[in-house]
This record gives C-alpha cells, sequence and structure tokens, in this order.
DNA sequence: ATTATTATTGACTGATTAGTCCAAAATGCA
DNA sequence: TGCATTTTGGACTAATCAGTCAATAATAAT
C-alpha cells in the first residue's frame, strides 16, 4: 500500500556501526553516516530515528554480536582456560584496521563515562551475560583441576573481563599482534593452577 | 615594557585539564574551556596557540604527574610488589566525580585512537618511563624471591600496565572501589611467587 | 610624559552541526 | 486507472563550532 524501502536496513546499519566503531559517536558527522551507510538524509531519519538511536541500535547491535561470539568460543572448547584463552585471541584481530578500531563498547565507555544511562544500561546487560558464562567456566576448570580451588570464581571472571578491555585498549592504541598474544598468554597463564 | 598577563597561566591550564579529562576533546568546546580557564577567548589563544595545543599542553601535564606519582610510589616501597600495588591502588580514587573520570591518557587513546601522532607520541613516551621502572621493579623482586625467576621482567611489567588501564577503564564505567581494589588485589597476588 | 608592546574585551566570521520541510516518486489496493 | 501511503532527494534552518579582528587598557623603558 505504499512505497517500499529502497536500502537494506540492516546493510546501512553495518555501515554505520563500522563509522561510529572508527570515530565514535561525536565524532561520526551526519554526512558521514549517510555516506557510510549509502543513504540520504530524510531516510536516515525516517528509519532509525535520529543520530542518537542510531548510535544506540549499532551500540546493541555490536555488544549483541560481539559476547554471543565469546560464549560461543567458549562452549566450543575443549577445556575452560582453553575457551577462555580464545576469547582473548579472538579479540585480537589479524587486520590491522581491524585492530585499530579497538572495541566499540569500551570506546563508547570513554567517551561518555558513566553520564549515559542508555549507554550503560546495554553495556552493563553484555557484560553480565559475559560474566555469568565465565563465572561457570571458572567453576569448571575447578572441577577438573585446571584451576586453583582457591580462587574466587567470580574475582577470576572480572580479571577475564578486565584483561579483555585492557588488550582492546592496547590494541586501539597500536600494539602489534605478537605484543598483545603475549600478554594474552600472561594473564591466562597467571590463571592456570600450578599444582 | 608590556602589559603583564592578568591569570596565572598555571591555574588556568589545570582548569583546561580538568575539563579535557572529564570531556575530552572534541566534546570539551571552547566556550565551557574559557568559562574552565576563567579567562576570555582572545586570552587563551594568546597564550596557548589553538584548542588543540591547548590540548596536548594539558595532556603532557597528567602524563607527567601521573607517571611520576606512579613512579615515586615505586621508589618509597618497601618491596617490589608492594609498590605496585600501591600504584594500582593509588589510581583507584576515594572521591566518586574524579575516579568517574577514569584516565585521561586512556580516554585520549580511545578518542584519538592511533591517528593522531602527537598524541600517541605523548603517550608513548611516558609508558616507556613506567615501563623500565616496572621492569627493574620485577628484576628486584626476582632477587628477593617475591616474584618467581621463570616470569619474563618485560612481560610482567606491561601486564602491570594493562591492569592499570584496564582498573582506569573500570573506574570509568562506575564500578565502585571495593570491586576494583578486590581486582587489583587479585592481579597482584597473580605475580606473587607461590614457592 | 611619550612610546612600544602586550593583554583584554566583546563582537564578529565562515564553516559545520543535527535535524526539518516539502515536493516528487513509487508502491499496493480499490 | 486513481488513491492513500510511504520513501526519497535536496534545499533549508537555527545553533554551535573554532578561530579572528579591532578597539581599548595596562605596563616598562625611554
Amino acid at each position: 500500500m505504499a512505497r517500499p524501502r529502497e536500502f537494506d536496513r540492516e546493510q546501512a546499519l553495518e555501515g554505520a556501526l563500522e563509522l561510529f566503531w572508527q570515530k565514535g559517536f561525536n565524532q561520526a558527522s551526519t554526512d558521514e553516516l549517510l555516506d557510510a551507510m549509502q543513504i540520504r538524509r530524510q531516510s536516515l531519519y525516517n528509519a532509525f530515528g535520529d543520530k542518537r538511536k542510531l548510535f544506540l541500535e549499532t551500540l546493541e547491535r555490536y555488544c549483541a554480536r560481539s559476547i554471543s561470539g565469546h560464549v560461543s568460543l567458549l562452549n566450543q572448547s575443549t577445556s575452560p582456560l582453553d575457551g577462555i584463552q580464545d576469547v582473548m585471541f579472538s579479540v585480537i584481530r589479524e587486520d590491522n584496521s581491524a585492530r585499530l578500531r579497538g572495541c566499540m563498547g569500551v570506546n563508547s565507555v570513554c567517551e561518555f563515562g558513566n553520564s549515559d544511562p542508555e549507554v550503560a544500561e546495554i553495556r552493563d546487560r553484555f557484560a553480565s551475560i559475559l560474566q555469568i558464562r565465565l563465572v561457570a567456566a571458572f567453576r569448571d576448570g575447578q572441577a577438573s583441576g585446571e584451576v586453583d580451588l582457591n580462587m574466587d570464581p567470580n574475582e577470576a571472571a572480572t580479571f577475564v573481563q578486565m584483561t579483555l578491555s585492557a588488550l582492546q585498549v592496547g590494541a586501539r592504541v597500536g600494539a602489534d599482534i605478537a605484543t598483545l598474544r603475549a600478554q594474552a598468554q600472561f594473564a591466562i597463564n597467571r590463571l592456570r593452577s600450578r599444582l
């Protein structure tokens, strides 16, 4: 009954995600967004509301994809610590420009701090999901003897999340793959039982 | 021979530093800077060149102060690992709003990525100074038996720097003091020799 | 006191910003 | 074939941005 949309909403969203990831919210202008999304101005406002809503939608998308990737690596792994290592290695992207984008979540946190409640809500929600899965991994690791029994699974899980964010900051700074992998390995070795 | 400046340059710089720290470079407008610095527009351009030069000067100031604080804590400490723990605890500020600012260096890295060579230069320069001092601390720790001999001092030093940046990201996200301290303690315990 | 030099002040500028308006185009249903 | 409805495209707007200008004020050396 009405004219159909000419562009692919998902595809346009991907373009916006990439730009926001590279440049952050404020530094990505609507003109640049239109170019990255390959649509015209009014289409953006029709389909996504405004710049802020578009950003929140891309951030949600980024976090969902990222966390589900981590969870499935943990699920596929042969052992809990191997799974955590797989996750750490997975955020160290081979492609230079991809690696230099860092993590959209960490970048957003640094840009907005705690001041934006909706950004904070998205971040917290996905961090919780990963936390729960990591705690389970450490319990499994303790059951199999891979992890010391006196290590608190919750603290260890938080440690992994902090290591991940640190790796992403390092990547954004321009640290090379070898250095980042060595760091990930070092962190994993700190978690391994030394019986 | 000429009219003397009415404002205190250092004091104005401190005002700018605080604003840039809270809001980042792009999100801090010149109007807000003038307000934070308690000077008028032309005085800013006379005394500091332009917004970018002002930012670089505040970043340099921030890094210098931060790193020299860390180094002096390491120098004062009773043992290397205690010194590193002091440094970690020192970045977990008691004051809520101070803690939520995170680290100006980490925030800048996330805002600019690796794209700005001058920002990158400042960051790298101060990171190197801290790295050297941390490597020395780990060698001392190995000499005294506090740290395992099979731990690479350079990797361990990088691990400490990554932990520091992760703590600052956590602080900016809004993590409470207790959680951050527990994380710092957890990281320190991973470094402690278990003979 | 005169003069050279710098600081201060507030108005100004051109560029860029996010977001709006409206006419034209494209569709499915009647 | 119209008609109702939505998308599209491009021009437009009001606000904000960093930075400049020019007139005035304040100082130290002469």
